[in-house]
DNA sequence: CGTCGCCAAATTGTATACAGCATGTTATAC
DNA sequence: GTATAACATGCTGTATACAATTTGGCGACG
């Protein structure tokens, strides 16, 4: 059956089982919703695509069930997660609750060496945001920003849990940061600034204005995202 | 409007499929330790105990690392999740982001007559708080009025995550209230009248500070929690 | 003593089989 | 033409089988 491909190592988190291999493809299609919103996932159809059974496929699933990436009605298996706006406003403002907990944390815990280098970082990629460069990286480059920012707090849970609400919006963000490009980098140097300086109300409330700006154009975002799927997808 | 009724999702109490009896089953075993911390779960052993195959508990079992309740090593199979006094801490934190949030979502958004409800439920409950109350019953009316705060917030993604943040430390609550009986009914009065006032400053620094002042205790809780795993379990 | 290697038993990883619902379709009655 | 009932089909839910891997023990050897 399977033949032994005999590439292991155990260190850098690579993970070479099915269920995980499965699991991080299956992840990706929901992020990018190629499946649409609310579509039935047919097990049998995408077990075959990826080329495993359906029990490894239907472990995987479960997860991404737990994670909120999809959704699961007993006897009528898995459904992609919706896209409507209530949702999407939900979701930046758990948005808000990790990343500014996260960064009170940071403003006790991070070193100033951390800051700087987070510093650097936003320097070395200004250019990035004022040229023509793609919506896609335009997120990645806005996606680890805020990602470093939370590690500073030291908290894996907070961490973890931006990360995942960070993909579940990832969609709505490659159109909401298209338009936004000059000042969410301003923007970001603001929080950095805050937070260098221990400020916390500052900081906090930078923060806060930051997310609370382009969650307002979610809505927008949404019905572009509507398009994109069905139209032009 | 009946609404939310007929629908088997997993919001509701009810569970029709293997799956979901399994899943639930075994989440309050994980909530209570029923398995040791880091202790390695026998798939097998576990199946048949609970009367089901392998697979749907399998199905289970990865919704249960997605939601943290367990972890998971591939090729060595599921675990306990661990009991430290760091990840105790890191999860107060998490509670502490999603509560304020909801809270000052709730300043906005509750209407005077679900605030007013929330403060029935707390009145008639009080008594329990001061007689020699189990600590079981003593946790579940912290949480439920933990969650009807959240509720009110009116966003179903903060209520859900306050809902996997609470089971996940509830085996230590059930050591830290034990000791605050009489202040911990106190203090959510106070968040309450300060909720009703409208007044976000207060309200957010009364439920800061009730929050910090229980985590404080979680790291000698789980010293206690430890003894009555291994001595008295 | 310690540790290295090898074999046996236990355990996990995945495929497959099949029963039981759910869904869609056709036939029939009004 | 609409509605309903019976049927056919496809899909999901779970058990089971077996391959692949890990684990634990035991004896040989340094």
């Amino acid at each position: 059956m399977s033949m032994g491909e005999a590439e292991e190592g155990q260190g850098g988190g690579m993970a070479n089982s099915s269920v995980d291999r499965i699991y991080e493809q299956v992840r990706s299609m929901a992020t990018e919703f190629a499946f649409k919103p609310e579509e039935r996932i047919n097990e049998g159809a995408l077990a075959s695509t990826l080329g495993v059974s359906r029990t490894p496929l239907r472990e995987a699933l479960n997860r991404l069930v737990a994670e909120g990436f999809i959704t699961f009605q007993t006897g009528r298996g898995f459904f992609n997660r919706s896209l409507q706006p209530r949702k999407v406003l939900e979701l930046y403002e758990l948005r808000q609750a990790i990343e500014t907990e996260a960064l009170r944390r940071a403003i006790d815990r991070a070193d100033d060496a951390s800051i700087a280098a987070l510093r650097d970082f936003l320097l070395e990629t200004e250019p990035a945001y004022s040229a023509g460069t793609s919506a896609k990286v335009l997120v990645e480059l806005d996606e680890a920003f805020h990602m470093r920012l939370a590690e500073l707090s030291q908290n894996d849970e907070l961490v973890h849990m931006l990360r995942n609400v960070s993909e579940r919006i990832r969609y709505v963000r490659w159109i909401v940061l298209n338009e936004k490009r000059g000042r969410t980098h301003a923007e970001h140097i603001r929080i950095l600034d805050a937070l260098a300086a221990r400020n916390t109300d500052a900081a906090v409330t930078a923060l806060r204005d930051h997310i609370e700006q382009h969650s307002e154009e979610a809505t927008a975002a949404v019905r572009i995202a509507y398009s994109q799927l069905y139209v032009m997808g």
